[in-house]
RNA sequence: GCGCCCUUCGUCUAUCGGUUAGGACGACAGCCUUUCACGUUGUAAAGACGGGUUCGAUUCCCGUAGGGCGCGCCA
């Protein structure tokens, strides 16, 4: 039988969610599923200067909002230092790993004249063979050693990866790399390695800076007679500029995504289809996702992050939510943006009725939740209401006289809905000869401060009679 | 500097040697229309460059240029 699958995300703790790192755990969830398999979730947290339990707690509420959700217990790599110090002492007994005692300032200056010389800058190995009596004379003299991995000299390492491709490296170009710390703690490097065996993760995507990585964890692998797991190194996404994705682009919290008022759905199917595609389709639902996702058409080039195209996918995905939800999502997003909380504050049972009542205008006219919850403020708005400029404009230009003509028509209507009253204003327009856009606009400035708002009968219907011409009497 | 990776419309991408190089976003134009949208129709827009291999290269190989990533007792 074979292993089951198991991949795994493994975020360090010393900052947000970012967007590059939403899409590798989409990957990661979207493969586990595929296949049946599990998704695992690592914290990396062996920096303990800058690892905190806010980003942790980024991370996690990251994921959850995003819909990727983890089986198990959270790992702790930190918890776990115990276990990496048994494997490196392991080695060392096995003669795959040696105790090195060069000085931060040896290797310093190892690098700087590496640097000069035009040579690769590489740890030089010379500890590597050095007698027992040398390193116990280091000791002598207060030293603490490292150890680090004996790494072949020769040959090649080779990563079998599923995005990238047969890589390989000459083994000369990899130096031997530090396995415990001087203090006892242990490297990335091994702390990796020595976790995903451990967790029998099966499949490792990561984002393709880790290539390099791979080749020094699958030495790590060999040497300890450990099968290495499938890899997969997604490329990186970069910002519109295409250089690395900054704060000055894309590269904020996912949590920054939810208060620009992105759907979770939207922002999966916009991240899956960066560097990853299925023929010609971009619109995917979860279940198709899982269904078509594959490593094999996942790109090996560099996408730029572009805003457009994620607000179209928003606005798609908005306007084919069922009302009721979008209601629900406006108010799970309301604590998260500017001005949200007074907005909660005034949903009422009568205020959500309106509300819902005029989703389907407002929903095919917004890009993001934010722009939706903007359009929707006419609904509650208090009066006299404030006028934005082409509001005021339209009413100073004739507006007002419209609206006084068509007060007595409108006050006649007893019935109030939509037909009725496009009806009424339609009667106008025949009667003076005036375009119905002539009448509809002074209309809307007054019933909505605005120039744009959803269709302006609609509008009417859902304020009700008396708040509706109260609106236009203030403005008349 | 050394190593690895990448390069099709502005952007995301399709193409498994032979295509009028397709789709999507964006842009522009038309239609629809009470505004803005939605919808719809159409237009412009691409194989980095130079060599090979081949009857035939976007596709395979080499080189050049450009870009990215890595090179810590960080992760």
């Amino acid at each position: 039988m074979p292993d089951p699958i198991v991949t795994r995300f493994a975020p360090s703790p010393t900052g947000f969610l970012h967007i590059g790192g939403g899409r590798t755990a989409l990957f990661n969830w979207l493969l586990a599923k595929k296949l049946g398999g599990k998704m695992l979730l690592r914290i990396e947290d062996t920096d303990r200067a800058r690892s905190t339990k806010e980003a942790i707690d980024a991370i996690l509420d990251g994921l959850h909002w995003l819909g990727l959700t983890w089986d198990g217990d959270v790992v702790y790599q930190f918890a776990r230092a115990a276990r990496h110090r048994e494997v490196a002492e392991d080695m060392l007994a096995k003669g795959k790993a040696y105790h090195c005692y060069a000085t931060p300032e040896e290797l310093e200056a190892m690098r700087e004249e590496a640097k000069a010389q035009g040579k690769p800058m590489r740890y030089d190995g010379r500890w590597r063979d050095r007698s027992e009596t040398d390193r116990q004379e280091a000791a002598a003299r207060g030293l603490k050693p490292v150890i680090r991995l004996k790494a072949p000299q020769t040959g090649e390492t080779v990563v079998e990866d599923l995005v990238q491709g047969r890589v390989t490296w000459a083994n000369e170009n990899l130096d031997d790399l530090v396995l415990l710390r001087s203090d006892g703690t242990p490297t990335y490097m091994l702390a990796v390695v020595v976790d995903d065996h451990d967790m029998a993760v099966t499949h490792i995507i990561r984002g393709d800076d880790h290539l390099t990585n791979a080749a020094r964890q699958t030495q790590i692998y060999e040497a300890n007679g450990w099968k290495v797991p499938a890899m997969a190194h997604i490329p990186l996404i970069h910002g519109a500029d295409g250089a690395k994705l900054s704060k000055r682009h894309g590269a904020l919290g996912v949590d920054a995504y939810r208060a620009l008022g992105y759907l979770p759905a939207a922002l999966r199917n916009y991240l899956v289809r960066l560097g990853w595609s299925f023929g010609d389709q971009e619109i995917f639902s979860t279940e198709e996702m899982i269904a078509a996702f594959d490593l094999k058409n996942v790109g090996r080039s560099p996408a730029r992050f572009d805003f457009a195209k994620l607000e179209n996918i928003n606005g798609h995905y908005m306007r084919h939510t069922p009302d009721a939800e979008l209601m629900a999502a406006i108010e799970q997003v309301l604590p998260h943006i500017e001005g949200g909380a007074e907005i909660a504050a005034r949903l009422d049972g009568g205020l959500r009725a309106k509300w819902l009542e005029a989703m389907p205008g407002l929903k095919e006219r917004a890009k993001t939740l934010v722009e939706l919850i903007d359009g929707a403020k006419f609904l509650y708005a208090a009066r006299p209401l404030a006028l934005d400029d082409k509001a005021r404009d339209i009413l100073d230009k004739g507006g007002r006289a419209v609206l006084k003509a068509l007060l007595p028509r409108l006050e006649a209507v007893t019935q109030w809905d939509a037909a009725t009253l496009e009806a009424a204003v339609r009667a106008e327009s025949e009667a003076t000869g005036q375009k119905l856009g002539m009448l509809a606009q002074p209309l809307r400035a007054a019933l909505t401060g605005r120039s744009t708002s959803p269709g302006i009968f609609d509008v009417f219907a859902v304020i009700g009679r008396e708040e509706s011409l109260a609106r236009i009497r203030d403005q008349a």
